[in-house]
DNA sequence: AAAACTGCGGCAG
DNA sequence: CTGCCGCAGTTTT
Protein backbone atom coordinates (compact mmCIF):
# COMPACT_ATOMS: atom_id res chain seq x y z
CA UNK A 1 0.00 0.00 0.00
CA UNK A 2 1.26 3.43 -0.73
CA UNK A 3 2.64 5.46 2.22
CA UNK A 4 0.72 8.51 3.00
CA UNK A 5 3.04 11.97 2.05
CA UNK A 6 1.59 14.94 4.26
CA UNK A 7 2.30 18.36 3.04
CA UNK A 8 2.68 21.30 5.33
CA UNK A 9 2.37 25.19 4.81
CA UNK A 10 3.06 28.13 6.67
CA UNK A 11 2.40 31.81 5.75
CA UNK A 12 1.67 35.45 6.56
CA UNK A 13 -1.15 36.47 6.01
CA UNK A 14 -2.30 40.38 6.47
CA UNK A 15 -4.19 39.17 9.69
CA UNK A 16 -1.00 37.09 11.01
CA UNK A 17 0.40 33.66 10.61
CA UNK A 18 -1.96 30.42 8.97
CA UNK A 19 -0.67 27.34 7.50
CA UNK A 20 -2.36 24.15 6.72
CA UNK A 21 -1.49 19.88 6.49
CA UNK A 22 -2.54 18.59 3.51
CA UNK A 23 -2.33 14.69 2.38
CA UNK A 24 -3.29 13.09 -1.30
CA UNK A 25 -6.74 12.85 -0.36
CA UNK A 26 -6.69 16.29 0.39
CA UNK A 27 -6.83 19.53 3.07
CA UNK A 28 -6.46 17.98 6.96
CA UNK A 29 -6.10 20.90 9.10
CA UNK A 30 -6.45 24.91 8.33
CA UNK A 31 -4.64 27.17 11.00
CA UNK A 32 -6.18 30.57 11.34
CA UNK A 33 -3.71 33.65 11.72
CA UNK A 34 -1.84 34.24 14.63
CA UNK A 35 0.34 36.64 15.76
CA UNK A 36 3.70 34.30 16.02
CA UNK A 37 4.81 32.12 13.40
CA UNK A 38 5.64 29.89 16.63
CA UNK A 39 2.36 29.39 17.69
CA UNK A 40 1.05 28.31 14.41
CA UNK A 41 4.01 25.56 14.27
CA UNK A 42 3.48 24.75 17.65
CA UNK A 43 -0.59 24.38 16.57
CA UNK A 44 0.84 22.06 13.89
CA UNK A 45 2.93 19.67 15.73
CA UNK A 46 0.06 18.86 18.21
CA UNK A 47 -2.26 18.15 15.33
CA UNK A 48 0.31 16.02 13.81
CA UNK A 49 1.14 14.05 17.38
CA UNK A 50 -2.83 13.67 18.40
CA UNK A 51 -2.94 12.04 14.63
CA UNK A 52 0.17 10.17 14.77
CA UNK A 53 1.39 11.87 11.68
CA UNK A 54 4.84 11.75 11.43
CA UNK A 55 5.99 11.73 7.43
CA UNK A 56 5.59 15.27 6.79
CA UNK A 57 7.53 17.77 4.19
CA UNK A 58 7.56 21.67 4.31
CA UNK A 59 5.75 22.96 1.02
CA UNK A 60 6.42 26.78 2.08
CA UNK A 61 7.46 29.23 -0.25
CA UNK A 62 10.73 28.20 -0.88
CA UNK A 63 10.10 24.68 -1.36
CA UNK A 64 9.82 23.64 -4.91
CA UNK A 65 6.27 21.48 -4.12
CA UNK A 66 5.06 25.31 -3.32
CA UNK A 67 3.40 25.22 -6.84
CA UNK A 68 1.22 22.67 -6.03
CA UNK A 69 -0.74 24.71 -3.22
CA UNK A 70 0.19 28.07 -4.48
CA UNK A 71 -3.60 28.78 -5.51
CA UNK A 72 -4.51 27.98 -2.23
CA UNK A 73 -1.91 30.05 -0.29
CA UNK A 74 -3.07 32.59 -2.07
CA UNK A 75 -6.53 32.62 -1.84
CA UNK A 76 -6.16 32.23 1.72
CA UNK A 77 -4.44 36.08 1.45
CA UNK A 78 -7.16 37.18 -0.45
CA UNK A 79 -9.54 36.17 1.75
CA UNK A 80 -8.10 38.07 4.96
CA UNK A 81 -7.83 41.26 2.88
CA UNK A 82 -11.84 41.29 2.32
CA UNK A 83 -11.69 39.66 -1.23
CA UNK A 84 -15.12 37.15 -1.64
CA UNK A 85 -13.17 33.60 -2.19
CA UNK A 86 -14.83 30.85 -3.05
CA UNK A 87 -12.83 27.69 -1.59
CA UNK A 88 -15.53 25.43 -3.04
CA UNK A 89 -12.99 23.80 -5.35
CA UNK A 90 -10.75 22.83 -2.56
CA UNK A 91 -10.16 19.33 -1.92
CA UNK A 92 -10.49 17.74 1.06
CA UNK A 93 -9.80 14.77 3.79
CA UNK A 94 -12.58 13.75 6.15
CA UNK A 95 -12.05 10.01 6.39
CA UNK A 96 -11.61 10.44 10.03
CA UNK A 97 -15.00 11.83 10.40
CA UNK A 98 -18.08 9.39 11.53
CA UNK A 99 -20.96 9.84 9.64
CA UNK A 100 -22.58 12.36 11.49
CA UNK A 101 -19.98 14.54 11.10
CA UNK A 102 -19.13 14.63 7.84
CA UNK A 103 -22.71 15.24 6.79
CA UNK A 104 -22.26 18.29 8.87
CA UNK A 105 -19.68 19.71 7.79
CA UNK A 106 -20.62 19.32 4.32
CA UNK A 107 -23.87 21.08 5.04
CA UNK A 108 -21.92 23.93 6.97
CA UNK A 109 -19.26 23.89 3.85
CA UNK A 110 -22.20 25.29 1.65
CA UNK A 111 -23.12 28.42 3.86
CA UNK A 112 -22.18 30.93 1.78
CA UNK A 113 -19.53 34.01 2.18
CA UNK A 114 -21.15 36.83 4.14
CA UNK A 115 -24.30 34.87 5.55
CA UNK A 116 -24.96 32.98 8.73
CA UNK A 117 -26.78 30.13 9.99
CA UNK A 118 -28.05 28.57 13.53
CA UNK A 119 -26.44 25.73 14.86
CA UNK A 120 -30.21 24.57 14.69
CA UNK A 121 -30.73 25.43 10.84
CA UNK A 122 -27.66 23.20 10.50
CA UNK A 123 -28.68 20.08 12.24
CA UNK A 124 -31.94 20.47 10.81
CA UNK A 125 -30.56 20.70 7.44
CA UNK A 126 -28.37 17.74 8.05
CA UNK A 127 -31.41 15.55 8.29
CA UNK A 128 -30.78 15.39 12.61
CA UNK A 129 -33.47 18.11 14.14
CA UNK A 130 -32.42 17.93 17.55
CA UNK A 131 -29.01 17.49 17.42
CA UNK A 132 -28.05 21.05 17.36
CA UNK A 133 -26.09 20.79 20.30
CA UNK A 134 -23.82 17.65 18.51
CA UNK A 135 -23.24 20.54 15.98
CA UNK A 136 -21.62 22.79 18.11
CA UNK A 137 -19.31 19.49 19.10
CA UNK A 138 -18.32 19.50 15.61
CA UNK A 139 -17.48 22.48 15.12
CA UNK A 140 -15.24 22.86 17.92
CA UNK A 141 -13.05 20.10 16.81
CA UNK A 142 -13.46 21.06 13.20
CA UNK A 143 -9.90 20.83 11.58
CA UNK A 144 -10.20 23.01 8.59
CA UNK A 145 -11.74 26.41 9.96
CA UNK A 146 -12.53 28.72 6.97
CA UNK A 147 -12.30 26.30 4.61
CA UNK A 148 -15.61 24.60 6.48
CA UNK A 149 -16.86 28.10 7.65
CA UNK A 150 -17.74 27.00 10.97
CA UNK A 151 -17.59 30.88 11.98
CA UNK A 152 -20.94 31.83 9.98
CA UNK A 153 -22.11 29.07 12.36
CA UNK A 154 -23.95 31.38 15.56
CA UNK A 155 -26.56 30.57 17.62
CA UNK A 156 -30.39 30.91 17.03
CA UNK A 157 -31.24 33.87 18.72
CA UNK A 158 -28.65 35.90 17.12
CA UNK A 159 -25.61 35.66 19.02
CA UNK A 160 -22.35 34.78 18.21
CA UNK A 161 -22.12 31.18 20.41
CA UNK A 162 -18.55 30.28 21.08
CA UNK A 163 -15.61 29.71 18.89
CA UNK A 164 -12.58 27.56 19.98
CA UNK A 165 -9.65 29.29 17.09
CA UNK A 166 -7.09 31.38 17.98
CA UNK A 167 -8.63 34.73 19.94
CA UNK A 168 -11.55 32.81 20.49
CA UNK A 169 -14.69 34.67 20.13
CA UNK A 170 -13.23 37.85 18.82
CA UNK A 171 -11.51 36.51 15.75
CA UNK A 172 -15.18 34.55 14.77
CA UNK A 173 -16.98 38.08 14.88
CA UNK A 174 -14.08 39.82 13.26
CA UNK A 175 -14.38 37.41 9.94
CA UNK A 176 -18.08 37.79 10.09
CA UNK A 177 -17.62 41.44 10.06
CA UNK A 178 -15.21 41.14 6.80
CA UNK A 179 -17.18 39.30 5.45
CA UNK A 180 -20.68 41.35 5.86
CA UNK A 181 -18.55 44.24 4.73
CA UNK A 182 -16.30 42.92 1.44
CA UNK A 183 -19.40 40.83 0.07
CA UNK A 184 -21.54 44.28 -1.00
CA UNK A 185 -18.49 45.48 -2.80
CA UNK A 186 -17.72 45.59 -6.32
CA UNK A 187 -16.47 42.60 -7.34
CA UNK A 188 -12.72 43.43 -8.44
CA UNK A 189 -11.67 41.46 -11.19
C1' DA B 1 -22.32 0.33 29.58
C1' DA B 2 -22.69 4.54 31.92
C1' DA B 3 -21.48 9.02 32.88
C1' DA B 4 -19.54 13.23 31.49
C1' DC B 5 -19.06 16.84 28.15
C1' DT B 6 -20.17 20.40 25.05
C1' DG B 7 -19.20 26.64 20.21
C1' DC B 8 -27.30 24.92 21.71
C1' DG B 9 -32.55 26.02 22.36
C1' DG B 10 -36.63 27.04 24.57
C1' DC B 11 -38.94 28.50 28.39
C1' DA B 12 -39.63 30.07 33.15
C1' DG B 13 -38.85 33.66 36.28
C1' DC C 1 -31.70 39.34 30.95
C1' DT C 2 -30.22 34.87 33.69
C1' DG C 3 -30.76 30.16 34.95
C1' DC C 4 -32.21 25.54 34.20
C1' DC C 5 -33.27 21.49 31.91
C1' DG C 6 -33.64 18.66 27.76
C1' DC C 7 -31.16 17.35 23.90
C1' DA C 8 -27.89 14.02 20.78
C1' DG C 9 -23.35 12.46 19.33
C1' DT C 10 -18.70 11.68 21.09
C1' DT C 11 -15.34 10.85 24.49
C1' DT C 12 -13.92 9.20 28.75
C1' DT C 13 -14.48 6.14 32.84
Amino acid sequence: MAKNIFKYAIFLTSWGWAGFVADQQGLRFLFLPEQRKEDVVLELRKNLNNHNISNINNIGEESRDYRDYRDLIQKIKDYFVGKKVDFSDCQLNLDKFTNFQKKILQVVRKIPYGETRSYKWVAQTAGYPRAYRAVGNVMKNNPIPLIIPCHRVIKNNGMLGGFSGPAGIALKKKMIDLEFISKSKPKVI
